[in-house]
DNA sequence: TTCCAGGGGTAGA
DNA sequence: TCTACCCATGGA
């Protein structure tokens, strides 16, 4: 079955891709030389598709391989259209930033969405495993996560990933379990995490209501295990709010660099290098040129 | 071998 | 609110 979604003006389907690394983890497979990004997904009756996403003219096109009922098929246009922020509006940023020569590019290349996965249990998930690990170590355990406890794809295929598993099987293993899958000291967040979605105890789809007030997302964000400052901040960025920026080791170097002429510094520092950007602070940050002067 | 990563939790001030 | 310290694992 074919699908075609359509983006809200200006979108770059690669601008979403190469927002962040997300495309690189699993279950997404991205192939640069195509232009196609795959999703193995786990629709909420359980059954498992391949999704195959291009550019089309006016979005998104979209090959659905697996037979889905007309409610299936909705439920992927919702998934899709929030995986890719379609229906974000994104003039207010490109009008706040458009004086400013480092940010010149937003406009032009359509920056300012990043790529989501389908459900927001799957990003706190993914953020949970690039806390203080290298980027390779945060493919590699995510790779496992899915291979261990995600759904297949039914129809099969060489090199199709599972689809990313939901909180059940997790909440059901030990932290044995996933002590042995390499997960270390993040082993008892995640089993916290996806026993307390499962229960009930935290209702991570909640987040997504933008009528809420940022400051309380955050808290709701600060207060589940495993994840903290850094970790909130970057959720709050893929949930829309930008008034908080993720201070990590590359935030310190780069902001070390460009402001302060390459001395130590601290988090605070990097706030104010970048607080005169207010509610687009991190998309600011996010997107600054380093290069230019 | 040592250091540390796209940090978080906790205790103590 | 801020700081010091510990935490598991694998890459560099």
């Amino acid at each position: 079955m074919n699908l075609e979604i359509r983006a809200k003006r200006p979108f770059k389907f690669h601008s979403v891709i190469s927002s962040h690394g997300w495309s690189a983890l699993a279950p997404f497979v991205w192939n640069a030389e195509t232009g196609a990004l795959q999703r193995t997904e786990m629709l909420t009756s359980g059954r498992v598709v391949l999704l195959t996403l291009r550019e089309s003219k006016n979005g998104i096109a979209v090959t659905v391989r697996g037979r889905v009922n007309q409610r299936e098929r909705q439920e992927l246009m919702e998934k899709i259209a929030w995986m890719f922020s379609l229906d974000l509006d994104l003039n207010e940023f490109y009008a706040a930033v458009a004086n400013e020569p480092r940010l010149a590019h937003v406009q032009r290349e359509a920056h300012g969405r990043f790529l989501r996965s389908s459900t927001v249990w799957e990003d706190v998930v993914k953020v949970m495993m690039t806390t203080n690990i290298q980027w390779s170590g945060t493919k590699r355990l995510v790779r496992v996560l899915v291979e261990t406890f995600g759904a297949p794809y039914q129809n099969g295929g060489d090199g199709i990933p599972d689809a990313f598993p939901s909180p059940e099987p997790i909440a059901r293993t030990r932290e044995s379990r996933l002590r042995k899958l390499g997960l270390g000291y993040r082993s008892p967040y995640l089993l916290q995490l996806a026993r307390g979605v499962v229960s009930g105890k935290y209702d991570l789809d909640a987040l997504k209501d933008f009528t809420r007030p940022t400051d309380e997302v955050r808290k709701a964000l600060l207060a589940l295990p495993g994840i903290g400052p850094y970790a909130a901040a970057t959720l709050l960025m893929l949930l829309g709010r930008y008034e908080f920026l993720g201070v990590d080791t590359e935030a310190l170097s780069s902001v070390s660099r460009g402001f302060y002429g390459g001395k130590p510094i601290g988090e605070k520092e990097v706030q104010a290098a970048f607080a005169r950007w207010g509610k687009f602070k991190a998309l600011a940050y996010w997107f600054w040129d380093w290069d230019k002067s």
